[in-house]
DNA sequence: AGCACGCCGACT
DNA sequence: GTCGGCGTGCTC
């Protein structure tokens, strides 16, 4: 006798297919199993076992293997995938293989350290208490603890979860990356071992499942990690925690293109749990539904150790010569005489030195991509920063052979340079992706500067989240304004946000710290008001800004991009499904395109996008699958969707 | 997403 | 006359 199992596969392909399999075998749903599909082998996901064969469909191979004794997904989470798979579009085995972890390895160079920290026995002042309070009344279902750096954010959420354990409620702790939040995740793990599961993808892809069977089985209760954490099967939820709510690492970059904050909401409704956010630099959105009453804002405005915010100094780069300001190169000396130490960060990788003709403006981009191409002086290479293309470095323009050719622009490498050459004694680390490949290096690089044995700290985004220093006087911004000519609806809000967080590392720990900017656009809005600590105002502004622009909040987005390695049949499959889409479009909706990409081309690939846009949601996500269910994909296109796209990039 | 099947161009 | 290009359609 057989049972016949329904499984779904991780693949764009938004169907079940039916197998049978001996009776007397233990298969359940939620389980996996191996099935032979077409002419090869996959693993699937089994959605339900019946005990009658399907009447549609004449012949059913049989199962090979049976991956699981139990099974990885309960209800909850089975529904979980079927609306992840309905909200971003794709299908529902793509959805529950990104859900497991180790199922589709979500890219990113993690550092995880066991080094022991102490643990406060903290007190907790007026305004923490009062938070507190609010949460476990549970009066709302969204909070936001909105507070600067050092506010005592860390010991809500750690009493929150206490409390909800206490309960026997489950809670989801979400960080940005876990490398640069490990003390956080260290304090958790003390306080709550045996207790807590942290998902970090220092973890192989069995250890990683073996903690998702303890939460499963519910041997642990806390589920502690990045983005992909946010579908921890976690029993009797109570909370989820989202610390640095602003960061982009929320967002997916792969099918499904989702966001961690709305998964967490949506969980946090259907579970009956309260969703606990925090940031001293919300997303403009989350900012918004605060002002709105519709996230409950619990401020900390208050420091713990009563620091004040550093000084701001903005200086203008239009009157410099050098990348390094007079101003800058002054305060860094100061500041190192006086031995104490200096950050100087540089927010883009790649946005440092490119080839550049200065006759005729010719810039060398990479022959795959449309980006141009990054000089990297240690391996005297040319660089493409998407697809990894290299090339020597030419000396003389191909367009007009003029020899009058040079490497420009900011970039750690040149910055690193440029120090070297002013202040040959001083005992300088650069950390960024390139320079840091190896996890330990950075940890060596980190205790270094944290000993006292490095004067300068030169990096990238590393360097600017979640890293407090003791002996950090002076931060220093190369280039604030790298973002801000991106084309980009998000880029004043990244540039504010940057500044923000930066000025505030830099006063956490030595209250009379002092930062300075460096910008060509001294007299933007963003960097003013970033500069002057005005946040009420910078939202405002921004704020209203989107509402005229019609962009976010106020209006949702879906964007379809179609790539292909042929630039006309791109273009002509996104053409046709616009004419498609037409005949469901209705009032209050708009279609922008088809257009190039920004970043028209990625390794052979043209890219084509359509911005579909409406005040109301459920209108426009019919629409678009509605549209996609009959428009047949032209073979050799592909398209990608992204609901709420967080960069039009 | 793969992978096989199938129908047209340049080679021994 | 065949090898192989990649366009098309299917996978229980």
């Amino acid at each position: 006798m057989d049972k016949y199992p329904e499984v779904v596969f991780n693949l764009p392909v938004d169907k079940a297919f039916f197998y049978r399999i001996d009776k007397k075998l233990k298969l359940e749903t939620g389980m996996r199993v191996m099935v032979p599909f077409g002419s090869r082998r996959m693993t699937g996901y089994v959605l339900a076992v019946h005990d009658e064969p399907p009447v549609s469909v004449p012949y059913l191979k049989e199962v090979q293997r049976v991956v699981d004794s139990e099974p990885l997904f309960n209800k909850i989470t089975l529904e979980l995938a079927q609306w992840v798979s309905g909200m971003y579009l794709c299908s529902l085995g793509e959805a529950l293989s990104t859900m497991l972890p180790g199922g589709r390895r979500e890219a990113d160079a993690d550092y995880y350290s066991s080094e022991k920290i102490e643990i406060k026995s903290f007190s907790l002042d007026s305004q923490q208490k009062n938070a507190i309070e609010k949460i476990l009344k549970k009066d709302s279902r969204f909070y936001y603890l909105h507070g600067v750096t050092g506010s005592g954010k860390t010991e809500v959420f750690l009493r929150v979860t206490e409390k909800m354990v206490e309960n026997g409620r489950g809670v989801i702790y979400l960080v940005p990356e876990i490398s640069l939040t490990h003390q956080v995740i260290e304090l958790f793990s003390q306080e709550f071992s045996g207790n807590i599961s942290v998902l970090h993808s220092g973890l192989s892809p069995s250890q990683r499942l073996k903690e998702w069977m303890k939460l499963i089985r519910g041997e642990t209760i806390i589920a502690i990690g990045a983005r992909s954490a946010v579908f921890a099967p976690v029993k009797n939820l109570g909370a989820v925690i989202i610390d640095e709510e602003h960061e982009g690492t929320y967002k997916s970059n792969s099918t499904p293109r989702y966001h961690a904050r709305q998964i967490a909401m949506h969980r946090s409704r259907e579970e009956n749990a309260v969703l606990l956010m925090g940031s001293a630099t919300p997303s403009v959105e989350a900012y918004h539904y605060m002002k709105n009453g519709i996230i409950t804002e619990l401020s900390l405005p208050r420091r713990l150790s009563g620091g004040r915010m550093p000084g701001i100094e903005i200086v203008d780069m239009r009157k410099e010569q050098s990348l390094l300001s007079g101003r800058l190169v002054e305060a860094v000396r100061n500041t190192v005489n006086k031995g104490k130490q200096v950050i100087l960060f540089l927010n883009r990788r790649g946005f440092a030195y490119y080839f550049h003709c200065r006759s005729c403006g010719y810039e060398m981009k990479c022959r795959n991509c449309s980006v141009p191409m990054t000089y990297h002086k240690s391996k005297n290479l040319m660089v493409c920063h998407y697809c990894g293309y290299k090339t020597k470095p030419i000396m003389q323009c191909p367009a007009c052979r003029s020899l009058d050719v040079g490497y420009s622009g900011f970039g750690t490498e040149r910055v690193e340079e440029e120090i070297s050459s002013i202040f040959p004694e001083y005992r300088m680390e650069r950390v960024d992706t390139d320079s840091v490949r190896k996890k330990k290096r950075l940890k060596e690089i980190l205790s270094n500067f944290r000993k006292g044995e490095t004067d300068i700290l030169l990096g990238t985004q590393m360097v600017a989240k979640g890293l407090n220093f003791p002996g950090v006087k002076l931060v220093g911004i190369v280039l604030a304004d790298t973002d801000l000519q991106l084309p980009d609806f998000r880029s004043q809000e990244k540039t504010f946000q940057l500044i923000t967080q930066v000025a505030g590392r830099a006063g956490r720990i030595v209250p009379d710290g002092h930062v300075i900017i460096q910008t060509y656009k001294p007299d933007n809005d963003v960097i003013r008001l970033a500069a002057a600590g005005e946040q009420d105002n910078f939202y405002g502004f921004e704020i209203k800004q989107r509402a005229e622009l019609k962009f976010p909040p106020f209006y949702r987005l879906i964007r379809l991009v179609f790539r292909g390695k042929k630039k006309d049949s791109a273009e002509s499959a996104a053409e046709s499904f616009r004419h498609k889409a037409e005949d469901y479009l209705s009032e209050g909706m708009e279609v922008l395109g088809p257009v190039e990409c920004p970043l028209a081309v990625i390794a052979h690939n043209h890219r084509y996008q359509l911005l579909f846009r409406s005040a109301d949601f459920s209108l426009l996500h019919g629409v678009i699958r509605e549209s996609l269910n009959d428009f047949s994909i032209t073979s050799g296109i592909y398209v990608e969707i992204d609901v709420d796209p967080v960069s039009l990039l």
